[in-house]
DNA sequence: AATAAGGACACTT
DNA sequence: AAGTGTCCTTATT
């Protein structure tokens, strides 16, 4: 019940947002057509080839655990209940997901599969856009890398596609961390005009990004630099290191919030909750299948020595500290 | 039983 | 040679 309220919510809320931008875009609205049925040739020809290709990989054994996780609440759905709760009262999603994984009915999840199919839709079309305009502008799909002049880019983009009035300068110093941070009512504060709809592009983009990074968090890299052109520190080509890969890690509390947290931000401690799934991920990544958390503990102490990561000053188990926090 | 620390060596880049 | 990955012994929780 819980559990498809959330898919509801979150589609919902998908459509009236793309149905409010697709107003500004003065052109026929396609949602209105849209068949709510599971439409697999829609499917596939909105969800882009290198998606596709990560789904079949998320189907594979290795990666069973994975979709399990995943299945539950997306991320999208997660941010949109955060973004404006409906029937559910404020709660943990993350522990609304594991109660909901443990029962779920058979209509339960005849639900889910559809609802998991049309969201897959509607994010594919959503990951397009952002794929052409991450080339176009030459910036990260992360929003929350983007440095000021990213988020200019990313202005003049939306403004010109969506034929918004110039709004940029209102949001000139702003990096795309801040630009994540703010309320619908402080864009509207910067530009009375379009600040909503610029939200609302940017909330898009964001669910989109969240959904994927939970989908694809295993071979998000894999293909990625042919995608995007200028990568993050994470896809940059060079092989990701055990302590990169953490740092990603604890950067998505909303997906691996169960695994691996912050005690401390601010002084870099963090806790491995779950050591046999993080080794898991880490071995997926590195495509080790044979990876576990006794080889993964180790080249963390190899960290030791280097000044990377460290113990912390009282030692818990299963709990550890960057040396150089950021 | 897990986790922790580290030595030793293999493997990949 | 760097950065693990693998395996192992020993100690601790």
């Amino acid at each position: 019940q819980g559990k498809a309220g959330f898919g509801v919510a979150a589609l919902s809320l998908t459509f009236d947002s793309l149905i409010l931008l697709e107003r500004n875009r003065c052109s026929v609205d396609p949602w209105d057509t849209v068949d709510i049925k599971p439409n697999i040739e829609v499917l596939e020809r909105g969800v882009p080839s290198f998606y596709l290709s990560c789904y079949d990989m998320l189907l594979t054994e290795e990666a069973a655990c994975l979709v399990k996780v995943s299945d539950g609440s997306s991320a999208l759905a997660v941010h949109m209940n955060r973004m404006e709760s409906r029937e559910e009262p404020e709660q943990c999603p993350v522990i609304d997901s594991q109660e909901n994984g443990l029962s779920p009915g058979l209509e339960g999840q005849m639900e889910d599969r559809s609802l998991e199919q049309v969201q897959s839709m509607v994010v594919g079309e959503v990951l397009k856009d952002i794929e052409t305009a991450c080339k176009l502008l030459n910036i990260t799909p992360d929003p929350t890398e983007w440095n000021t002049g990213n988020v200019q880019k990313w202005m003049l983009w939306t403004e010109h596609l969506y034929r918004l009035p110039h709004a940029g300068k209102a949001f000139q110093e702003l990096t795309g961390k801040d630009l994540c941070a703010m309320s619908e009512e402080e864009f509207r504060q910067r530009s009375p005009l379009c600040g909503d709809t610029l939200h609302a592009h940017l909330d898009i983009w964001k669910s989109g990004i969240w959904y994927l990074f939970e989908k694809m968090s295993v071979c998000f890299c894999i293909g990625s630099e042919e995608l995007w052109s200028e990568a993050d520190s994470s896809c940059s080509g060079q092989p990701i290191h055990l302590w990169q890969f953490l740092r990603e890690l604890l950067l998505k509390p909303h997906n691996y919030g169960r695994s691996i947290r912050w005690l401390n931000k601010e002084k870099g401690i963090f806790k491995i909750e779950d050591s046999a799934h993080v080794a898991k991920l880490w071995g997926l990544r590195k495509n080790r299948p044979a990876m576990n958390y006794d080889k993964l503990s180790r080249s963390i102490r190899q960290y030791y020595k280097k000044g990377i990561i460290r113990k912390p000053d009282v030692s818990q188990r299963l709990v550890y500290q960057f040396v150089h926090p950021v």
